[in-house]
DNA sequence: TTGTAGGCGTTATCAC
DNA sequence: GTGATAACGCCTACAA
């Protein structure tokens, strides 16, 4: 015979299924003894809930919201779609998802946003946001309402978050380092760090991760400070203009932020973009034409579909209170040259 | 109200339960006309049946058996593991998987194991083993049975296979191409390409790839042809020497196939191993190990729990005619350093 | 503190 | 051809 059910624990315990169901989720009104006896029983025979029986006769539903950045960045776009796309398959079955749009550069707007959230109308929250105390303390407010929050992206971790989807930016920051590194061969020269702004803290860490790859393993290369773009394209084109005139050996631009769009028209400009070695993060549509037309060399990215699915995996877990598959929640540092584009 | 029903359908359609699962399920027994009307009501109401109940009230059990290449192979041993872990997972509820190891260098062998398969005792199969036209036969045979097949890491196109989990092995040879050339830089000299056995189809097909990229962009460097083992470390170390002793300009090193226990240790003993560049493929123990003491430069690999995990998807969702999610099913060519080591 | 009965959405076995 | 009716494994009133 198959697995045994709830009707074989309570027989195997001689009590109702009413009582079975009643220790298994841990609902009071049992007698210690009885629990224990069920407990014995649920041991004995190896006894596996069904989550999709289970679920079936709860009517679960899961009503997950993500808070993203607005505003038009395509990783984003990217990311609208993956999460689409997973709502409509398997994977999104019984889940509903709504998604804030929210000027993540203004933290009291995002704020405002999070703490707008109806807490009694949802079971789990995805937020891509970066960290402020004001965020911090919205997300602990969530998590005193019960509500499962994770990290998407970008990590809160003095939030209280439950879980973090994504990548760990410092060693994405070394993966850049050493792909612009070799790629330069031995040469000699600078390269530019281009980001949006470096108060995002992924910017910071990858920063960080490149600048270690690069002091110990190329010192020969010099890396010049953090150019910020404000995501203004005008900005963006002055500031790389004014860098190409003062810096005679450029090698490469390390595009540590989103804005790919606006920071590959201002190296166009330059005329020089061919030479350049060009690291860039998250593949969108922008960066996967410019790989393909040898404009950028590399980009590091982590999946996006990987992302949605890891996300609307781990919420139902921490709504189940069940175990997160731990292998398959790992996200990659994806390298992609244009020979293995996706 | 949520979604609606089997009941909602009978309801619209004026028909019982019994006749709307008829028609669902393409049951014969129903007369056209009350088919129509009841694919309307489905249509009208946009139903979309809910997969696990039906699981449920099916007692639906899918019974796998993969048939995978016997021998040391630490690809394949990592890959086993992956699917026990894999099985014991959500993604493994109501799945069982019998493993079938097989001689894989033996034909004969192969589809002896291929045609004891109890066809009538099984829900689907996933096959890693080299092509053959025995093997081909074998599938076909499969096939008539009414089982669904799979090809697992290399592929079995002619054989009518339902489906291929891997990677394409022209882009991953092309990928290890281009990281080989780029991390030689601009030096001129060979390159030496080994494998266990030519007559495996993904060696054929990355060497193809491997070598178009190195006369389009690299031609300065010159591959030399490949070096076959037999999977025989004494042979291995034999005409590893031998090739050291003839070609003096030795850059790098592609290893096409698996052993590379036996290939790191003959490249050690020529004491050469640090400067050369080294490309392997399939992340285990041992290139791990290799590329994080810098012997081994890069990794393509495919993710042993993701080929798993949609081998698993896959052969469920063609048991019950259900579509497959591609963009899920997609296996990556991972490039992986010793920085973006998962 | 415990048990009974009915229902979740789907399928399967009978009759009619 | 079609329709009741009872499963599947679990949960939840409500009753005892």
């Amino acid at each position: 015979m198959g697995r045994p059910t709830v009707h074989d624990i309570a027989r195997e315990a001689g009590v109702s299924l009413a009582t079975v169901d009643r220790v298994l989720n841990a609902r009071p009104g049992v007698r210690a003894q009885t629990v224990e006896r069920v407990q014995n029983a649920v041991q004995r025979l190896g006894y596996v809930r069904d989550t999709y029986a289970a679920n079936l006769a709860r009517q679960r539903e899961y009503r997950f919201a993500f808070v993203l950045p607005d505003g038009a960045s395509q990783f984003v776009e990217t990311f609208k779609a993956a999460l689409q796309e997973a709502i409509g398959a398997q994977i999104g079955e019984r889940i509903s998802a709504r998604i804030e749009a929210v000027p993540s550069h203004d933290p009291h707007a995002v704020v405002r946003v999070l703490n707008a959230l109806p807490a009694d109308k949802l079971d789990g929250v995805a937020i891509m946001t970066p960290e402020t105390p004001q965020v911090r303390d919205a997300v602990a407010r969530l998590k005193d309402e019960g509500l499962p929050v994770v990290a998407l992206v970008s990590d809160l971790p003095s939030s209280g978050r439950d879980h973090f989807v994504g990548i760990n930016s410092f060693q994405a920051g070394r993966t850049a380092g050493v792909l612009m590194g070799r790629f330069a061969c031995a040469k000699s020269g600078q390269v530019l760090v281009v980001t949006n702004s470096m108060h995002a803290r992924d910017s910071v860490e990858r920063r960080l991760g490149f600048d270690e790859v690069m002091a110990e393993t190329f010192p020969h290369i010099s890396v010049l400070p953090s150019l910020e773009t404000h995501d203004d394209p005008d900005r963006t084109d002055r500031i790389i203009a004014e860098a190409f005139r003062s810096n005679s050996d450029l090698l490469g631009v390390y595009s540590m932020g989103p804005g790919n769009v606006a920071l590959l028209n201002a190296l166009r400009s330059t005329g020089r973009l061919q030479d350049l070695v060009v690291v860039a993060h998250e593949l969108t549509p922008s960066t996967r034409i410019a790989l393909q037309d040898g404009e950028i060399d590399a980009v590091i990215n982590q999946n996006v579909g990987h992302l949605v699915r890891s996300a609307l995996r781990v919420l139902r877990a921490k709504c189940d209170g069940s175990e997160i598959f731990e292998a398959q929640e790992r996200i990659r540092i994806d390298i992609v040259l244009r020979e293995n584009l996706p």
